[in-house]
DNA sequence: CCTTGATAGTTGTATATGCAATCATTGTAG
DNA sequence: CTACAATGATTGCATATACAACTATCAAGG
């Protein structure tokens, strides 16, 4: 790893600059990244993690997914609708009157199957070029802070298990 | 398809998942945090981000902007209108006849100074969520990769000139 | 001068994102 | 059963984001 300083502690390091700007200024480079490897199957990378999340997850309903992918309801709804209209997902009766079940089909499977190989070598190249320990880091560090902050700041998600498994 | 040698293998990690959707969904939950706090100001965190850009680098053309901060110019071209609409920021003549010069007027320093108080809370509570330790390993990790991504893939920012963007 | 290529900015198109408001449905209290 | 709160999805509005195509301008040669 790189200096994991446990024992000096520089005594007043404090964040310089925004968090959220530099999330954001990074984000849009690697999209950028990922999506000129992604593009030659036609789908955009949030396309492809749709397709990904709705394969992984089953049948679920809109609400569902939006919880697992941290979007607005009203972003996947939106977003939904190239995939729907592509012929590469489908939305069937829901157990209410008022809520639908997405599903992929297999047009979406083989789609999907065509676009993970070409994000499989944007990851390998972006691993290539960041190195494995630094993304290794910098997921483990993205997911902390995930979690993090969705247990302070926005309890949207429905009522936590608090089972004790906490790190730290 | 792993997992065929077992016992002489030392643990081998290798990056699960995907790094532009880890990005891409904290990006989403923390700008959503940072705009509830700025919201007040009237500024959504990606303006108050583009002015202090303008307060710090001065007087400026949009496409030396627009390399600083890693958006398309096309991207930038389009920010800046409500600023520019709210007298937040002027063009002014620039050396060509083809560019302009960017600058923050008095309204814009006065309104930024407004947001920056919002924004210094929004990133003290987000230092108590995730700690002081987590938020400068991010940091770190964040820049190394911009760092790293910026010379690997498209070379198209000049020879970097190191200046210290920093905001407060 | 004039042609040609590079540079700066804008516009067209499409997707991404979220908040507020709305509609439909469901669950619940009285 | 009915009034009312809660839930699930959508729509209106505004901004964010980028690529491709376009216009205007500048810079170099000839």
């Amino acid at each position: 790893m790189n200096g994991m300083n446990t024992a000096l502690k520089p005594p007043q390091l404090r964040p310089q600059g925004c968090t959220n700007f530099r999330l954001r200024r990074l984000s849009r480079l690697a999209s950028r990244f990922y999506d000129t490897h992604v593009a030659p199957s036609g789908l955009k990378t949030t396309q492809y993690s749709l397709l990904s999340h709705v394969l992984h997850f089953g049948p679920l309903r809109p609400v569902d997914l939006a919880r697992e992918m941290n979007v607005d309801a009203s972003t996947l709804t939106r977003n939904l609708k190239p995939l729907l209209a592509a012929g590469f997902l489908v939305q069937t009766e829901g157990p209410d009157a008022r809520s639908r079940m997405l599903a992929i089909t297999d047009a979406g499977r083989e789609k999907r199957a065509e676009a993970q190989r070409l994000w499989h070598d944007a990851q390998l190249a972006l691993n290539d070029i960041l190195g494995t320990e630094r993304v290794l880091a910098l997921h483990a560090l993205l997911d902390e802070s995930l979690e993090l902050l969705q247990r302070a700041g926005l309890g949207d998600g429905q009522p936590e298990d608090e089972t004790g498994a906490s790190d730290e």
